[in-house]
DNA sequence: TCAAAAGTGTTATGAGTACACCCATGA
DNA sequence: TCATGGGTGTACTCATAACACTTTTGA
């Protein structure tokens, strides 16, 4: 057979919350770069790059973000599955750890001319396999949207109950009702009242009290949906 | 720096539900075998070995496995987390990514004579990162055993309510209810009666009826722990 | 005083747990 | 007829969803 060199890469699909057509319905994005050369010229990739000899995956991941993006706005990262098709790239065979990362609502960290925002309702052409990857991590943020405090790393510092229920909202992909997400996230001990208030809109209405995060690190937190441990 | 090569490695935890002492209290097992050879001699490893290049991971898995074990016995395999520390092993430099295998109880595959299984609960000393390995592929068991099917690869192809309850004890560690783990399973579409009986035991009693799981593939059974879309 | 937005209260539902009680069988 | 399990019924708890109602503000 040909001798093929195999290398490891990283990829990223890095998130955000943001405002795209109407202000009031935010989306869910991710950040991608749009390739100048072949292969695939003009498709849309994921940040990412190879694994250096003294790195472990995590290290690598926030180096290579490092090239699109302030890192310090990055305020969660994590592993999601290898994508390892032997030719699922031309060329020599790159085995990629895939990434799931996720930034702040309205922080606006700057870019490259490469590297833009896109909804994740409607991605532009994607290079390779990157679209999938995308489909994965969306999955995996609605997921532990459920199970842990993993929206930290989607908001604010502090905010308003509905505010975060826009921010839910586009995470999700559907609607979620305020009383409720205030109710559930509150009993968990994920978000905590900070004790101050926003004023209010522009078209008047009672100024909202505002909230915060009690941990800015991952947390689960309903570990057991069924067959609980027995409390005796 | 020094020049290093790096290969890609597999590594599977493979389990199953086995008795040791007590025939009435069966224990989760793992697959290990011993190194004969340094480095560290006399400690106990994973199945697994090198990626080739022609095969993807999953692919990888089944040959690595395919030595130690029956391959036909493996009813379920996935992907668990990667290792990727530089110096997690000496030598070269080894990326393992790290597999959970299942296999049914009281299937019997021949072994090699360095191989035997160990209750996760009384592990032999470990080879290098080994054991955290193991110690993930028994926490995502338990955390999908809550929320998905995944004990039709643990199960007979046909048992009674009590066996199945033993078997999920087991695997997560603590004693089950066998009333709600019927009710629970059965609500939620996982198993269903083959309309059969067993024989009574040795000290008598009313014979169990027989039941099967509905697929023999993974399926998540309970996605959302809350925040579920709404009913409309 | 009215509209708008935030926040509270209340009810309904459904999943899961705990446990008492009834059933079927072999000795 | 009794011991030994298996199986059923039922009450309780609790998290969540749905939604009406009240409060607080600016114009």
């Amino acid at each position: 057979m040909i001798h093929r060199s195999t290398v490891h890469e990283v990829l990223i699909a890095v998130f955000q919350v943001r405002a795209f057509s109407d202000p009031d319905s935010p989306e869910l994005a991710v950040l991608l770069w749009q390739r100048a050369l072949d292969p695939e010229a003009g498709t849309w990739s994921l940040p990412g790059g190879t694994l250096r000899d003294d790195e472990n995956l995590a290290t690598s991941a926030r180096r290579q973000l490092a090239e699109k993006v302030d890192v310090r706005s990055v305020a969660h990262l994590e592993q999601l599955s290898i994508f390892s098709e032997p030719d699922r790239v031309p060329g020599d065979r790159r085995i990629a750890s895939t990434f799931l990362g996720l930034v702040p609502i309205s922080t606006e960290p700057t870019l490259p001319g490469d590297t833009t925002w896109h909804p994740v309702s409607a991605l532009p052409p994607m290079s390779f396999d990157h679209g999938t990857v995308v489909a994965h991590a969306r999955h995996r943020l609605v997921a532990k949207l459920s199970y842990t405090n993993i929206g930290f790393a989607l908001a604010p510092v502090e905010f308003s109950i509905s505010s975060l229920r826009e921010i839910y909202g586009a995470a999700l992909g559907y609607q979620v009702d305020a009383t409720n997400l205030q109710r559930v996230l509150s009993r968990r001990g994920v978000i905590e009242p900070t004790g101050r208030r926003a004023p209010s809109g522009k078209a008047g209405g009672r100024p909202p009290a505002l909230f915060r995060f009690a941990d800015n690190s991952i947390r689960v937190t309903d570990e057991f949906a069924a067959l609980r441990p027995p409390q005796a």
